[in-house]
DNA sequence: GTCTATAGGTTGATAGAC
DNA sequence: GTCTATCAACCTATAGAC
C-alpha cells in the first residue's frame, strides 16, 4: 500500500481557510464591520469559532487579510493601466465603467476601515505604501490626456490632471452614492460626464 | 418677589448633554466609532457613563442624535444655496471650499454609519428625508452653469449638469482622499480644476 | 486542520441613592 | 440631573481532544 493514500489524521483541508475570508468580506458588505465576530463569520463559512483564530490569529489578522482582499480589485485596476484606445470616448467609457465597478467592491471594505484608528493607520500605510487611492486615476487619465494634447487631438491650454481629476472624481462620487442606497436620487449618468469632456477637450 | 426666578428644585442643568454629544463626536472622529463607548464619552464628557444613557436612552439613540449633528454641516450648505455673484470663479471658490471644509466634518460620521447596516439604513432614511447628498451640489452647481449657459455668459451645448458633477465629484473625492492620512500623495488643488472649468465653458 | 468547551474581559443598560 | 454599583450579554482568544 506504499504510494496509496493512507487514512489521513483528523478532517482533510477543507478550504476553511478562504471560505473564512470570503465569509468576512461578506459581513462587512453586508452587514457592517461591527458585526463581524467570530461567531458571525464562523457561521457564514461553515466552520467553529476557534477555526478563524487558528488561521487568522486574532481578529486584526483577520481584519488586515481582509482589507488586501477587499482593495485588490484597485491594484488590478493599477496594474492594468489605461488601454491606449483610439477613440477618447472609449477610454473613459471602459475605464470609467471599470473604475466603478471597482471602487464598489472596494469602497465598503475602505469604509469599515473608518471605524477604528488603528485600522484606519493600517490600511492607509498599506494604501501609500502600494500608492492605491484616486492619484492614481488621476495620474492614469491625465498623462493620456496631455498625450492627446500633445498629438493635437485634445484641446490645449487647459491642465489635463485638473480635468482628470474631475473624471475620477465623478466616478468615486458616483460610486460612494451607490453605498448607501437613496431611492429617488439621482445622479448624472457615467455617460453624460463623458460625452461632456469629450465635447469640451475636442480641439477647436 | 414675584416674577423673580425662584430658588429651583435638585441641581441645576449643567450642559451635560451637550457635553455627551460633543464627546461623541469628537470620539468618532479621532479613535472611530468602534472606540465609541459610553465609558470613553463619558470620562470626555465629564459626566458618569449612565448619564450618557439617561439623555440619550440607549446606544442608537445616541448616533442617531451625533449623525444628525454631524450632518449639520450640509444642511448650512444646502440651506445657504448659490450665492449668485458675477465672477464664475469666485462663485465656485466659495462654493467649492465651503463644500470641502463641510465635508471634512462630515464625512467622517457619514463613514462611521457604514459600520452597520441599521445605522447605515437610519442615516441613508434621514439623508434621504433630507434630500443631503452629491446630487444636491450637482443641482446647485448645475442650475447656475445652465442660467450662465442662457444668458450666453457660458458656452453651450454642454449638459451643465454633468460639469457640475465632474466639480462636486473632484471636491468630494480630495475631501475623502484628506480622511486617509497618505503622506506624499497629492491630488490637483481645487483652484486648478476651478481653472479648467472656466476655461473649458467660456463662450467660444 | 478542525472541533468543543470555557476562561477572561468589555460593554450596554438598569436600579436606586442623593 | 447626576452619581455609584451592579449584572446579563456578548466577544476575543486559548486549551485540549480527535
Amino acid at each position: 500500500m506504499i504510494g496509496d493514500t493512507p487514512k489521513r489524521r483528523g478532517r482533510p483541508p477543507a478550504g476553511g481557510r478562504e471560505a473564512i475570508l470570503a465569509a468576512a468580506l461578506q459581513v462587512i458588505r453586508e452587514r457592517g464591520i461591527a458585526r463581524l465576530t467570530a461567531r458571525e463569520v464562523a457561521g457564514l463559512a461553515g466552520v467553529s469559532e476557534a477555526s478563524v483564530f487558528y488561521h487568522y490569529k486574532d481578529r486584526f489578522g483577520l481584519l488586515q487579510a481582509v482589507f488586501e482582499e477587499g482593495l485588490r480589485p484597485l491594484h488590478e485596476l493599477a496594474d492594468r493601466g489605461i488601454s491606449p484606445g483610439e477613440d477618447p470616448r472609449e477610454v473613459l467609457t471602459l475605464y470609467g465603467h471599470t473604475l466603478e465597478t471597482f471602487l464598489e467592491q472596494a469602497l465598503p471594505v475602505i469604509a469599515a476601515a473608518q471605524s477604528d484608528s488603528e485600522l484606519r493607520d493600517s490600511m492607509a500605510a498599506y494604501m501609500s505604501e502600494h500608492s492605491l487611492g484616486p492619484h492614481r486615476g488621476v495620474k492614469a487619465i491625465g498623462d493620456y490626456l496631455a498625450a492627446e494634447q500633445a498629438a493635437g487631438r485634445a484641446r490645449a491650454g487647459v491642465d489635463p490632471y485638473a480635468v482628470a481629476m474631475m473624471f475620477i472624481g465623478a466616478c468615486y462620487t458616483r460610486s460612494s452614492q451607490h453605498q448607501m442606497p437613496m431611492p429617488k436620487v439621482e445622479l448624472p449618468p457615467l455617460d453624460d460626464v463623458i460625452d461632456a469632456i469629450v465635447a469640451l477637450m475636442r480641439p477647436e
